[in-house]
DNA sequence: CTGAAAGCGCTTACAG
DNA sequence: CTGAAAGCGCTTACAG
């Protein structure tokens, strides 16, 4: 067992071995043998020393000529967070089955970090991105699209923008959790949502707010800001458990996984009883939801297929066909105990 | 707003602008003036044009010359297991911080994916490896450390191969959680863990076993098959609750996060309350932990400090100091109401 | 059908 | 102090 880096066989040691040069290396390796019509013993030869000196390309110098990386870029919003990391796990295996390598990065909601993340994919001249675009600050995605990368959004997208997405159908997913409340009996029900522009939840809150409607029933709105989470989610508490707030509820509908967390621990916290006291509604599978003292009802995201979409929809982009696609997925209510 | 991939400025474009050669702009860029004697005012007129005209130096072009691709390959279980995906999480901005980015794969504790992954990044030419090794396939691991590559394996080891890890006081943290249990006042304890030779996995078996012996108590040992997950658990339950079984317990210590919560939920189904009918101590914190009818108590790992350190001693080793780092972290016993 | 050669964009010994 | 040039390992027009 000898330590030290072994120098990797190139194309050149073949053709050396062998005495015809590197072009025909090539295109064998290629699988252009037929294009370029190469002699079919010369083909064989070829095929041979390559097996035999376990040849491997070299992937770097390939990209510096091709200007392709076979790489992809992705961010979302936080990878810790279950929903994406099984997103991303759906992404990396299928991506890898198309000969792809995804480098994955956080953003935290937070234009900055997306704007360098996006410049340090750039600068590793991934071949297109997959990206859950954070709110207020399109200016990168836009750069993207206008340098003609090609870019799917997920989770959602940015109306102005026109280029590739998949997301749920939130409007639907939103209008039928309500309902759903709205069906057991429930005459107060609340909606805990993010202060945000971002369309898909302007989407579930429009969902949210045509199913009471319909229902004669009063809209009762929170929206949290994402970097006031706990302070408005106290907030949040104290006017739905009052019963002169003109807030209070008998039900609420979480429009996030993070969101429902957030809300759960406070519920538990001030010991209130689900659903006698407060009936609730979660957004996104996820194991603590089952657990919950009352398994929760919930609105599930089809992430896998999200991801799945995705990359199928930017490969296609990056190897040739132009069409751009608009998907969104359906999701599915999960009834339990909670409502 | 032009459609289509402008060109990006070269060394050449710059040297040709100013009339110099690209040797002195790449010295320059590297911050080698220095060293290189390059005249002082050239210097400065080489740092205005790389400004004004907006250069960013391309990695692969570099990466092919220098043989470095500031590219760090990741392997875990399973990038959707929380606890991974936080210590992924960690890994990336770490890394991000220090000019590195990160590829990740997933393992599934299976040797021809684990193979396949470091095949991938091999062949990506990254500059060193974090990995959490794979039971029983190992030639891959040995294969990267006798090329000569950095490694740095996490949450367990391989005793066999001196190279550097980050993990768990395992032995540490089962013998303190078994202890506590016992502390209070149960006699039948039992522990769930998985039947496999990787040492972290060994360690938490000696712990419990330590803990035990020592208390003069019985050892009531589940090892569970990886792939055969559910009848496992199945039988275990069978005979964890038969009065008449030797394996019959009061208490039980789960060994991993998956296993805590496979464990719990065929606790849920058959019904028993915890802790009255039996006592839970599990092991990686886990919002579902927090929201289980009896709060979980936990073995509580520091998995971002293990990711930093992974990333720190990595960079060391890829960046000169040739020293092995052996490190193990302490952890941390989170009381609550299950036990 | 095949080879010699240019070039992707860098870095770095070498000569002057 | 500076420039010309080789070379990292490929791919691909071009000439024959």
């Amino acid at each position: 067992m000898s330590k030290g880096r072994s120098k990797r066989v190139s194309l050149k040691d073949i053709a050396n071995k062998l005495g015809v040069s590197t072009a025909l290396v090539s295109y064998v390796l290629n699988g252009q043998e037929k294009e370029k019509r190469v002699g079919a013993e010369i083909v064989i030869k070829i095929r041979q020393a390559l097996e035999e000196m376990n040849y491997v390309p070299n992937h770097i110098a390939r990209s510096l000529r091709n200007g392709k990386t076979q790489t992809i870029g992705l961010i979302v919003t936080d990878i810790a967070n279950p929903f994406f990391s099984s997103m991303a796990r759906c992404i990396e295996d299928e991506a890898g089955k198309k000969g792809y390598t995804v480098i994955i990065g956080s953003s935290d909601e937070n234009c900055n970090k997306s704007r360098r993340l996006v410049d340090t994919m750039l600068n590793r001249q991934v071949d297109g991105f997959i990206i859950v675009p954070a709110d207020g600050c399109y200016d990168y995605a836009t750069l993207i699209v206008n340098e003609g990368f090609p870019l799917v959004m997920v989770d959602r997208y940015i109306p102005e923008l026109s280029t590739n997405y998949v997301v749920l159908d939130n409007f639907g997913a939103s209008y039928d959790a309500v309902n759903y409340l709205i069906s057991r009996g429930y005459k107060k029900i609340g909606m805990v949502a993010y202060k945000t522009n971002l369309i898909h939840m302007k989407e579930r809150i429009r969902g949210y707010t045509e199913a009471v409607k319909n229902a004669g029933l009063g809209k009762r709105i929170w929206e949290i800001r994402y970097d006031h989470q706990k302070d408005d989610i106290k907030k949040m508490t104290q006017q739905f458990q009052d019963k002169n707030n003109v807030k209070n509820v008998d039900a609420l509908f979480f429009a996030t996984n993070t969101l429902t967390m957030a809300g759960l621990y406070r519920v538990n916290e001030l010991k209130l009883q689900v659903p006698e006291e407060v009936a609730v509604i979660g957004f996104d599978g996820n194991e603590a939801f089952d657990f919950y003292s009352a398994p929760l009802t919930y609105v599930k995201q089809p992430g896998n297929e999200m991801g799945k979409e995705a990359i199928r929809i930017l490969v296609e982009q990056i190897e040739g066909s132009g069409k751009i696609s608009h998907i969104s997925l359906a999701h599915q209510l999960i009834l339990r105990n909670s409502c």
